[in-house]
DNA sequence: GTCTATAGTAGGATAGAC
DNA sequence: GTCTATCCTACTATAGAC
């Protein structure tokens, strides 16, 4: 519920609510959804558990506030991709800057994203799964026309995708490690290893 | 229920742990450990949830008896290849073949061991931190003995050890969709992909 | 080896005072 | 917007009968 209010104000609006699912975010990369408590939570806000309730509606809704929104991000930025007129590499390039773009922005998120939409409820849950499907579809088409453009190796197409799609999904886990890395030196270097090989 | 017998008998003791921890596996792979109820358990056994305490002493038991023995299995594997006297490109052979071992034989058990390890406790925590960490150095000293020999090329060190070993990691996930794949078929695959790139 | 019954604790969420 | 108090449910684990 963005500006509920009688008198209009000008702008970020639900940052109360934006902070728990911030914080929320840590603690279930920490943890995982199931093992966070809304007590642990509220703790982590300096308030009482009972608090939370005139700001959020339950548990699920941070869960899927932090997932959807993520999820949506993905399917807009492949979308994009998929309707440029670029080459196939030039999409899987643009793709990898999406990943590290999406990961520098709010990597706390990815984590659920990555382990915890399975805890889903409902519409939530059949939307996410379909967001997810249709991502990886799109990426397969993708390897697919580069393969047919001789642009790509035709090793197993479905190696090819798992194997790039887990390295940029488990990007999370391990960029905030990395002290002194730039985006862009990253997105070089990432597009270096994944399409061009190590050897 | 195999060797539920007066008479001894030869070999395979202690079966009933060892399916109510394979039972657990996949239920942990599903749903993550802490969503997983002993209640759960007992169901997925055709049994009550009480019973379970005639063969494991807590649920925390049967989470480190997964995740230690794969664990101890990694770094049994990969001390073996260290010590080995390859070229840096046939170790890392070595380990995509060990990967694709283990994960044939126990795809349900490594889910807990990506997902779940943080819910170990004390001793078993550290001992489980100290193998994964030691598993990384290993994996990072092999690249970088390949790049001092011109074996791989000298891209950013970290993005090679990250990406590599998510992917490994993470095979779990994606192996078991595949129906028509064979164990030999897949290394020779995921070599070409990992180590000789897309393009 | 499995059962019923239950202890003891901790979880998500609500009511109502301030 | 936060608090205290509390409801109700569900959890892990144990005791003791069969």
């Amino acid at each position: 519920m963005i500006n509920s209010r009688k008198t209009p104000v000008p702008m970020k609006q639900e940052s109360r609510k934006q902070e728990i699912v911030n914080a929320a975010a840590i603690l279930f990369k920490e943890k995982g959804y199931s093992a966070v408590t809304m007590r642990d939570l509220a703790t982590a806000m300096g308030i009482k558990a009972a608090s939370l309730y005139n700001h959020i509606q339950s548990k699920q809704e941070i869960l899927s506030t932090i997932i959807i929104e993520l999820a949506e991000e993905f399917t807009t930025g492949m979308n994009q991709i998929v309707n440029s007129d670029h080459s196939a590499i030039q999409k899987l390039e643009n793709i990898i800057s999406l990943h590290i773009d999406v990961t520098l922005r709010n990597s706390d998120g990815l984590a659920s994203l990555n382990n915890d939409w399975m805890h889903l409820e409902e519409d939530n849950l059949l939307y996410f799964e379909k967001m997810r499907n249709d991502y990886e579809e799109n990426f397969r088409q993708i390897v697919i026309s580069g393969v047919n453009t001789n642009e790509i190796k035709p090793n197993n197409i479905e190696i090819i995708v798992f194997s790039t799609l887990s390295t940029l999904r488990t990007l999370y886990l391990w960029y905030p490690k990395q002290k002194n890395i730039e985006a862009d030196m990253l997105k070089k270097d990432m597009i270096s290893v994944l399409l061009k090989g190590l050897v």
